[in-house]
Formats: C-alpha cells, structure tokens, sequence
DNA sequence: GAGGTATGATTGACGTGTCAATGAGGTGAG
DNA sequence: CTCACCTCATTGACACGTCAATCATACCTC
C-alpha cells in the first residue's frame, strides 16, 4: 500500500499547487531523521553531565538572564515553552537542587526563578564539553559554503513560518 | 565573548581544530529551534487525524513492508527506535486497535506486528492531510536550489555520523 | 469597591521515552 | 544432553510533555 509519495496529476498551473516530489520527502525525512539522531547523540552527551537537555536549556537561560533570575513566564518565552511544561520541569529540578522559586515581589501571582549555586556549577561543568560536542558531530560536518546555504535555508523556513516578521527592521514600529 | 577570526582556514576545508563561531552556534541554535517548531506544528496537525508522529511512523513503516506486517525487531530497525520504546507502543497502539501482535512462526520468541483494517484505515486518511501539511510548511518556503543545499547539507552530517557508509553512492550497480 | 474577566502558575491525568532487569527461547561447545 | 551464552521481546520504574482544569491574584469597568 502506497500511502504517500508522488503520483500522476494535473498540474494546477501555480508552483504553490504542485505536489512534493518524491525527492523533496526524501529531504524532508533525512532532515528529521539527521536532527533526531544529532539530539540523540547530543542529550547522551550532556547526560554525562547529569543533565538533560531540557536542563541545560533552563540553566542556560537563567545565567543569561540580568540578575540570573527569571520570572516564570519570562522562562516560558525565553526558551519556548508551554508554562505547565516548564513548571513539570521545575519542580524536578527544584527537587534536585538546580534551581529556587521565589515569591514574586511585584507580582503575588508570580515566581522569580534563579540558579542555585549547585545548578551554576553544574551548568559551567556541562558547557564546555557540550561546546565541543556540537562542534564534533555538527560544525565540523559543514564548509563555510554549507554553513551559509544553513543559514540562508532556516531562514526561510522561518520567514515562511512566520510571516508577520519578516519584514521587522529594528527601529520600525509599524507591524 | 567573542570568539570569532582566530586561525587561517583552509579554503572549501572543513573547520576541524577551530572552535564553533557565535555564527555558527546560532545556526546550530536556530537549526534545532526551527526543527523542534516544524515537528510541533506537524504533530498537531497529524493528531487530527487521531494519531501522533510515533503512529505514523509506525503505521507507516508496515504498510511499506512486504505483506504488510514484520517482526517486531525489524520495525524497530526500520525505523530506528530503541526496542523497548517499541514494545511500550505497541503495547499502547494494540489496545487502541491499529496493530496486531501475532506470536512468530518460525522463531519462538519473536512477535509479528502487522496492520489491522483499522489501523490501515486511520493511515489512509491520515497521509493525504499529512502530505500537504509537509508541503505547506516545509517544502513550499525553499527554491530548487535550496532544496538541493540542504540535501548536500544533510548528506554531508550523514557522512559525519556514519564514516563507514561515507563511500556509497547510489546507481554504482554494485554495492 | 464589587463584579466580571484576564493572567500567572500549578496540578492531575495520561501518553510517551529511557534505562535496567527479566523471562523465554534459540544455539553451540563439551 | 546440558550448560553457558546469546538474542527477542517485554516489563517496571521513572523522567518527560501535553492537555484540560484549577486557583489565586491582578485589573478593569461601573
């Protein structure tokens, strides 16, 4: 049973309406194959270090972040999360020791969430060798003529993903 | 922290020995970002049709399979799953109805997963939806070009990850 | 300032993924 | 034959992610 693929049909006469190719897929399913094996490989890596990847992004976030404390639905924006995925989230870090939750002075609704001094020093741990681990099984696959086409490339996605953005110059108030 | 412009590059050459620059961090950020959004928009559109990328894969891996069904090991091979997140989901797609484990003829132990009408019903409404959504959201923000850079792109980290396969090349007539 | 609504955050239920351990059955050396 | 060892597949425990519901507080309107 052939469910997908491209088979005959009568062109719509516009780009847009045409039909995958079977090529197109195929790039299509190497990209999510090739991007599921780099996160496989690197979330092993960072493992090494005790955390998970999920982890990694809340501690990254927060020591970037002025004052290292975040609001938490500044954390929520900030790393692109639903807020009960991230408040799951913090509550086993909070029980191992990664992180704190304040009471939000300005705000009783609100959590004012910051590193522990164990989870700065767990993330400083990880970083490096998380750096040489990107560099190893991504940066060093690719040209910087690659590099450039990647570029160009998850831009369009992106403009086409978002489409109000795409014309934002800094400085432009108007959407 | 800027760690851009140290060392000469070997023209078209890799960037083994250099470290990532920040240029090349954001690709590697923006790369796993735009990625993580393009499953999440097809995982919901995907889940009208009653089903999670996980099922189709599934689904989608045994009704390519000659007769339809295949050992349990060889669906965890075919679509590169640990065994036992296999068994977990199989486990969950049986009671849902959509596969069928039968005990193996010729080995024992062994289970032979296949297709119920349900299941095969549930993929056939749910590919032709599927395909249009990989196009809307992938495949029509890229030119030719682009497409043939990302498969250039891709096939260079395969080669990366797996050395061994580095040499192979299609339409050789020997493998 | 009282009522209704919007927002910040959490919770519970459930599906999902990983790891380590298990059991059941094949296989080969002696 | 039988013992050691391997592979096939499953299980249990637990981490993780999503959805819908909840609760408390802020805000807005009258």
């Amino acid at each position: 049973m052939v469910v997908d693929g491209d088979g005959p049909r009568v062109a719509t006469g516009s780009v847009v309406g045409r039909r995958m190719t079977t090529g197109e897929l195929a790039i299509w399913r190497s990209l999510v194959d090739t991007t599921a094996e780099l996160r496989r490989i690197l979330g092993a890596q960072l493992q090494q270090s005790g955390l998970s990847a999920a982890d990694y992004q809340v501690l990254l976030a927060l020591s970037e972040a002025d004052g290292r404390w975040l609001r938490s639905s500044e954390l929520a924006a900030t790393i692109d999360w639903e807020r009960s995925r991230l408040s799951h989230h913090l509550g086993r870090m909070e029980r191992r020791g990664l992180i704190r939750r304040d009471d939000c002075a300005t705000d009783s609704r609100g959590a004012e969430v910051s590193l522990t001094g164990d989870g700065a020093v767990v993330l400083r741990r990880a970083a490096a060798p998380r750096m040489r681990a990107i560099k190893k099984c991504f940066a060093d696959a690719l040209t910087l003529e690659q590099f450039d086409a990647l570029a160009d490339i998850l831009q369009a996605l992106q403009n086409h993903l978002h489409p109000e953005v795409k014309f934002a110059r800094a400085g432009d108030g108007r959407s």
